[in-house]
DNA sequence: CAACAAAATACAATCGATTGTATTTTAATA
DNA sequence: TATTAAAATACAATCGATTGTATTTTGTTG
């Protein structure tokens, strides 16, 4: 049994040509006669030779890794995204490193580090919650490692994310509300330093400005968005002095959170307060009522945010273009907003 | 701006010394007197110098990157597994290449032929619900590359493996019925190829014999336990001329799928039917009623396979021992079982 | 057939770290 | 101080593929 791998200097040696040759034939190089090529496939696949990426890479010192850095792997949203993600970088001869920073800032900057001495050739980040200074990525700039955020993405300068339109998302879902007859319209919304929550917030308090409701400062919660905090956030709503007849969360976690404990306190969902919630969890569809919420894919934000980020890694000695991919998204209305009149 | 990366040569030029000093003093050898060391270590740091790890790897040919194979990495337990495996082999020092087979053994097949080329040092795997023949993890063994099977395994000699006691789960889920009064307890079982469900097939019909209960063959229904699946199975059931007054089902979505399909019908769970899932997906928890289901710790499972892995990677040399571990699970009994009596 | 350009191939250095062997330095003992 | 073992360090090959340069082969033209 031959344990031992080929190399190209075993087919070189049995062809009784260079190696030098038979690395240019693997590689389809204009230098090397066809027949020659011919001959060294030929053989290559009858020894069942397979490229040792080690050296290869040591040579172009290129790793062919990308790095990934997510809140949490085991959100749907997130876990669809990786899947696009590995598909796309599979597909392109990339491997994957996927780490995460369990929403703390801390974990995130020293995940950066461990990239950097993995020497990976791009990164694609979607912050945490607990994410304010940017040191962090300013450190894969300055190593000139191209990186691409997607959905939780930040404002520095020069940088490319693949985003959805949240204020559009949220402008439309607030829309809805009010459409259903809500006016005193509730928003749980998420930490301000991350920009996807600054503009839901916004989408929310342009839809109430154009449709004339007045704003009104304690019905907009922060919170971490986790399910605990929506029987908290819930508590503190049902403590004013009037009644609240909607509420537009910035994630479909505490929005479920909000429904379990109104449905403990038998307030009807959607008749005395209409829900909405963001993202498209697989719970959503499930628990009862079902989750009106904004829908956005995982998966194709994560395909998209890869081709871009393979797109700069290709160009890195060229022009760095900064672009911001925005995916489409789409209100899909269920039990706990529709009313029926 | 220097953008050129240290490497040994370079320290050991500034500190006059040879760059194989530099190597073993990094890699704390004895061969180096702690003077040296110190220097060497002292100046690494100023120089911000970061091991090579291609160099490294292509010389002591490893690469420290174990693949690991699933279904799909969407579903929970097995994102929760992969969270388990990159925290284990991350503190290892090692990357994860992770797959997906989708459900196809072709898939697998092809991933493994990646996995190779890649040279992964280990493959962690949870087969695929089409995998009925063994040849592509003949091919792992020949190639001396270590591999360890977690929950969903099979049956091929010599092989290592974390999982948990389908068949223990199957019965206690199957006794839980039983005490909740059902008699007519049908079962929506998993593609019999898989050890798994094999297990929890067995364990329904232990549960059912040990409590004097007539196994029937039509009360057991086998597909490949997608949500949809859930309604046609139940369809299957309610043809039946008696009436089927309990449920075990091989898993969550397929549990799920029934329940939404038995609300349509308005029957009452678990007056008419009690049901019990398997798995303990988030869905679960929200469902209503919720679902009584065998909880398994997906993150412990990836943790321990993962240990084991590197074991078995550390030991190559020596004897191979082929290991199963057993990993507890518990019945977490909620609405969907529970009769008031 | 000679001359020469073009095509094909060979040679050798390189990527950066590791490691067996050789050499030098240190320290201990007589 | 000479001797010698042990400790520390230097040298050089190596992992396997890539690539710039040198050399050989091929083929074309006068």
């Amino acid at each position: 049994m031959d344990n031992s791998e080929i190399t190209i200097h075993d087919i070189a040696e049995i062809l009784g040509i260079n190696s030098s040759t038979v690395s240019r034939a693997l590689n389809n190089s204009s230098r090397v006669a066809q027949k020659t090529k011919d001959k060294v496939l030929k053989k290559a696949t009858e020894l069942g030779y397979q490229r040792n990426h080690l050296a290869s890479n040591l040579r172009k010192s290129k790793t062919f890794t990308l790095g990934v850095i997510v809140p949490r792997i085991s959100r749907h949203f997130f876990s669809s995204a990786i899947a696009g993600i590995e598909e796309t970088a599979f597909k392109a001869g990339y491997n994957v490193i996927i780490c995460q920073s369990l929403e703390s800032l801390e974990r995130e900057q020293s995940i950066i580090d461990t990239l950097l001495a993995n020497r990976v050739d791009g990164v694609l980040i979607s912050i945490s919650m607990e994410t304010e200074n940017y040191n962090h990525f300013k450190g894969l700039q300055q190593r000139n490692i191209p990186f691409v955020f997607f959905d939780r993405h930040c404002n520095i300068p020069k940088n490319s994310k693949v985003v959805i339109d949240d204020f559009e998302a949220a402008y439309t879902a607030t829309e809805h509300l009010i459409k259903q007859n809500s006016t005193k319209i509730a928003h749980f919304c998420g930490p301000q330093n991350l920009e996807i929550y600054k503009n839901r917030l916004k989408g929310y308090k342009d839809a109430l400005k154009k449709n004339n409701i007045p704003f009104r400062e304690e019905l907009v919660i922060t919170s971490s968005l986790m399910e605990d905090d929506g029987a908290k956030n819930i508590k503190k709503i049902l403590a004013l002095p009037y009644k609240v007849d909607g509420l537009f969360c910035a994630n479909d976690v505490v929005a479920i959170g909000a429904i379990k404990y109104l449905k403990k306190l038998a307030i009807t969902i959607p008749e005395e307060i209409a829900i909405v919630g963001f993202s498209n969890e697989i719970t959503s569809s499930v628990i009862e009522p079902s989750l009106t919420t904004i829908n956005q894919s995982g998966f194709e934000i994560g395909n998209i945010a890869t081709n871009l980020l393979l797109d700069k890694i290709s160009n890195d000695l060229k022009k760095q273009i900064h672009e911001t991919i925005i995916v489409k998204t789409n209100l899909i209305e269920r039990k706990s907003s529709l009313r029926i009149f």
